[in-house]
DNA sequence: ACCTGAACACCGTTCAAGT
DNA sequence: ACCTGAACACCGTTCAAGT
């Protein structure tokens, strides 16, 4: 395969941003994990900043189909918003990573240009899926469908942060759980 | 003044985390804004791990009195509840900053044992005091005030990750009137 | 097309020396 | 007590050069 080096490289940059941020990631490590020089990957990407907006737009592209999937699977709109959850807490599931692109919110001062533009997607692609299913559930009165999914999406980014600064998936469960109490999300 | 560089150093070092975290310190240009030179920092602090620890134990500390202030202020537990969101607040209107101890979380693998400590020691204060009120102001049912201090505290810092993220205060007041539309905070 | 060696700039840290 | 110059080891990044 002719990009099995690019798409090797695209894996092993997501894993580490979402433990180390785009700060942590280097190409030295990266290439290691590869099985490439460091400055081999500059044939792939031209910068850190291309590389870094590579692994954010492929992030959110994921997470975008991962969403559909899950629409696909739940087509009950209140069930799949009780399911949404699930996209935070996989991260906390496989090492106590965290979202890349709420890593990369905290790093925004340091982020390229167009890296932050592939963070924004990210969270853009959230509340639009939050939004459209609020809207199909009717849970909230119209037109307020979006500014209740930013706040799902930004209470649950905050519930990641938390229990990964305490490498403790029960609290991520236990503050999904308070959400729900208060039926920020449908219980 | 004995003291003065030491101080200088953590007032310094304090407004550098915020905006690019633990990884962001670095003596070089914290030498530089407080005039002299990296290896003098190292006769105040002895190493990278003490300073950062001592910035977050000063972060936390002046947390504390900041939040026991407006409670000295605001008697009312239900009023002073509301005015919590000013305290994560402030570090957006102050060049779009963030709390020192969510970048922090973010950075969690990279953090030396004495950093992590204090930064959990932060939210121990905020739930502390969070749960305290909440009780006071008999919001929830008994037994269940420390679980929903854990709720606002960690959606109050997702609310500030996600505004940062996008250079926008308006963002994080509709994200707070939205907590308090479904009464995660009191309205 | 794909990769590398060698170099550069930078950073945390140390230490002997200065006042 | 408080600070500095100079150096060391290391690392992210770049680029001209290899095949």
């Amino acid at each position: 395969m002719s990009s099995s080096s690019r798409e090797a490289i695209l894996a092993a940059a997501k894993r580490t941003a979402q433990a180390h941020g785009y700060a942590g990631l280097n190409f030295r490590d990266l290439a290691d994990e590869v099985g490439i020089k460091a400055a081999s990957i500059y044939y792939h990407f031209p910068s850190k900043a291309d590389l870094g907006a590579a692994v954010a737009r492929r992030y959110w592209e994921d997470t975008a189909s991962a969403l559909e999937s899950m629409l696909a699977e739940t087509s009950d709109p209140v069930r799949c918003l009780r399911r949404y959850p699930e996209v935070f807490r996989k991260a906390l599931a496989t090492g106590n990573r965290m979202c890349l692109c709420s890593f990369m919110a905290a790093e925004y001062d340091d982020l390229p240009e167009a890296v932050k533009q592939e963070v924004q997607a990210f969270a853009d692609v959230n509340v639009a899926w939050l939004s459209r299913l609020l809207s199909a559930a009717a849970l909230v009165s119209d037109g307020e469908s979006e500014q209740r999914a930013r706040a799902i999406f930004a209470a649950v980014a905050g519930a990641q942060l938390i229990a990964r600064s305490r490498s403790d998936i029960a609290l991520y469960d236990s503050l999904i759980d308070s959400y729900r109490a208060v039926a920020l999300l449908p219980a």
